[in-house]
DNA sequence: CGTCGCATTGATATCGCTCAAATCCGGTGG
DNA sequence: CCACCGGATTTGAGCGATATCAATGCGACG
């Protein structure tokens, strides 16, 4: 997965790759910010200790994605990041980044169009996820996600969908053949749709 | 609350002022995007409509918040855009509001850091909302929140921070006192600290 | 003083998690 | 082509945590 072609060009000279295995650091608390990093390959985590001794993970980037975007406007980290999976990572130094991007107009509004489009995507999971119960959360996600034909095909598998809606597998697989049962959806395989007419389950009467 | 103080100072005389009333709308699915919008007071929802007539919250912005920044790169709204409570609404031309901010680099990169920082954010809340107890929840947010004092101090109600936590107020007054109990945390009214050297609870064995 | 909203505590119901077992499915090798 | 394997999916049973309903205390405010 290579980085976004709307970098400006001046920055490919400045690339630099690394690969870090499974459960390695690519750097730690409180280290001075001095690259920005692109996932090209793996799962990388933002993990935060806290006072106790545990861990928290605070965002994670997949293969495709920047990872911690804030850091370009950080003098230093507030978080370790580690590697979910086997990582290959594209960096380059901050200040060359971030001076290339908005220097070039047409740059920093690609690259804050990709910020909002992010953005907006998990200010729907956050919705999604406050919501209690399994159905609720299923019948968010397929209004997020239908296209215009009123299907949505799933692009990974039911045990991944379930994580994504912060449910266990069991709890998914159940929820689905009820919704089916009900009228409410149609399934094959991974392409789903929303029945119409069906008595709203996800309404918020207020 | 006013629009951030970095937006280029020619905006100003085209920004337009408008009240709504609590469960009026803004605009509607499909509306053609004609000005981007900020949240003075108030607080305004982005409701898509489910083809089972049911409907699911995308996204909210409370009093100081722009709304919906991703419209600024669509050419049509996907969503209704609903106030929760009586709004004061500060909007400018969207192309007019594009066009200022790219066009001076300051205010670009200004715009990315509140999207990436608002980004950060939004990443944390997914991760914490994951988590399928409500002790793990507290422990995240306080490990989110911390200031380098070790204290938390919390800016609204127990009721308002419940539904940040995605859980019910009477949920979070017996976890807060079974941690405070279990000696895992102190708290003062509204002061929170987590004690160290406590077992953890809220890690990732993995 | 009365009212209202928030905080707290109790009792109960419900839903999702957990452990377990069976089945399905795609891929692999014989 | 078929037997086999591992992972995903499905279904079952039971438990535990959270939601829900209810009652009370408490403090702010008019």
């Amino acid at each position: 997965m290579n980085p976004p072609d709307w970098l400006p060009a001046t920055l490919a000279a400045h690339a630099l790759e690394t690969r870090i295995a499974k459960g390695e650091s690519l750097f730690r608390t409180s280290d001075a910010v001095a690259r920005f990093h692109f996932v090209a390959a793996g799962e990388l985590a933002a993990i935060r200790a806290m006072p106790n001794g545990a861990e928290a993970v605070m965002l994670t980037a997949r293969a495709g994605e920047f990872f911690a975007e804030a850091s370009l406007f950080l003098p230093r980290y507030t978080c370790d990041a580690r590697a979910v999976s086997a990582c290959r990572i594209i960096a380059w130094p901050s200040e060359t980044f971030r001076s290339a991007i908005f220097a070039e107009p047409a740059a920093a509004l690609a690259f804050s169009r990709m910020l909002a489009v992010n953005l907006r995507r998990q200010c729907s999971r956050v919705e999604r996820l406050r919501m209690k119960n399994a159905d609720d959360r299923i019948l968010h996600y397929l209004a997020c996600e239908t296209a215009p034909s009123g299907w949505v095909e799933l692009a990974s598998s039911l045990q991944e969908w379930a994580a994504e809606l912060g449910l266990e597998p069991e709890t998914l697989y159940r929820a689905l053949s009820r919704l089916e049962a009900a009228g409410t959806l149609e399934r094959d395989r991974r392409r789903l749709r929303l029945v119409g007419s069906q008595v709203a389950s996800c309404a918020r009467p207020e």
